[in-house]
DNA sequence: TCATATATGTAATATTATCACATTACAAGA
DNA sequence: TCTTGTAATGTGATAATATTACATATATGA
């Protein structure tokens, strides 16, 4: 059930492929929740209606965005609700933030990888999660004695798609 | 004349040395003028005035610290003032945006390197310039066809000084 | 079931950033 | 020098993003 373009999951080589996103997203949700579980963690319905609608697609959604989704579904309409949820999320390693669009996106591999790097395409605005251990590793190189906790890495371009002569 | 601790202007093994920042801020903005000259640019007051403010300490200063201190100075205190001054020197090369802070940083070695990876204390809020160039290849390597214009590379830890049994 | 910690609802407000439009200063050519 | 077009600035209004504070409710474990 291929929908519009969005970036595989897994694999940048394979990213912003064509791809089963019903299935993308179901898989990434019941690994949350079994994450959750064995976590001790609270999956609210709040926080998982938050996250079902980030996984909704590889756009990330600013919080107000998410606000007005949740208002609509008969959460609370403050801007609380929607953060909380949002942090709690990331907190999780659920959802990540994408600071370059003040935005956030669903994490499409919970669990695996503590650090991440995003590929931001300025063109049609998707974001794909690309391996970030290899760009850790440099940074780390080159950080001398400054003791590194964590890292932002976005970066912003066009995706494969959105190149050649019409864009 | 050395002050408090800040990171060098230049070498990251030597990061967050104590140094002589009248010297250093002075070096930065020479160099600047001469850019800007080189460029057929214009060094306004507002402009050159933002970056000297950005220049006095190594902290990265959010738009509107930035613009109260424009506005003191005898120039306008409406946020496009602060915003657009950012902007041009953001623009070219002379300071930088730190995203995870909203906030903005000057440049320590304008014309040199067109992008940059920032080392922020947590602690101290020091904002140091690691080599970017390592860091910006791992990336694109990882990145597949994804064609990346530019990145926001932003790690936050403790730097040297604020590292250890006191902090 | 009671006590505690955790989560949520909600109002108010703080912070960051942009838009729109009038005015002024500048640079290049006639 | 004048003129004309472009770039820069001043200013008011408003948009977009994010946090604080505190009351209420819900779950969990003793």
């Amino acid at each position: 059930m291929p929908h519009d373009a969005c970036p595989s999951c897994t694999t940048p080589d394979l990213a912003f492929a064509l791809h089963d996103h019903a299935h993308c997203a179901a898989d990434a949700l019941e690994r949350a929740q079994n994450l959750m579980r064995d976590r001790g963690q609270r999956l609210t319905p709040v926080r998982q209606r938050t996250l079902e609608i980030l996984l909704e697609s590889h756009h990330a959604l600013g919080a107000y965005d998410v606000l007005a989704r949740l208002s609509a579904d008969g959460f609370g309409n403050q801007p609380p609700v929607a953060y909380r949820a949002l942090e709690f999320l990331e907190d999780q390693g659920l959802a990540h933030r994408i600071r370059r669009l003040n935005a956030f996106a669903a994490c499409m591999h919970p669990g695996e990888a503590h650090s991440a790097a995003f590929l931001i395409c300025r063109d049609c605005a998707l974001v794909c999660e690309s391996p970030a251990a290899p760009v850790m590793t440099a940074l780390v190189a080159s950080a001398g004695g400054f003791a590194i906790e964590t890292a932002t890495i976005e970066a912003l371009g066009l995706c494969p798609a959105c190149q050649g002569p019409t864009s």
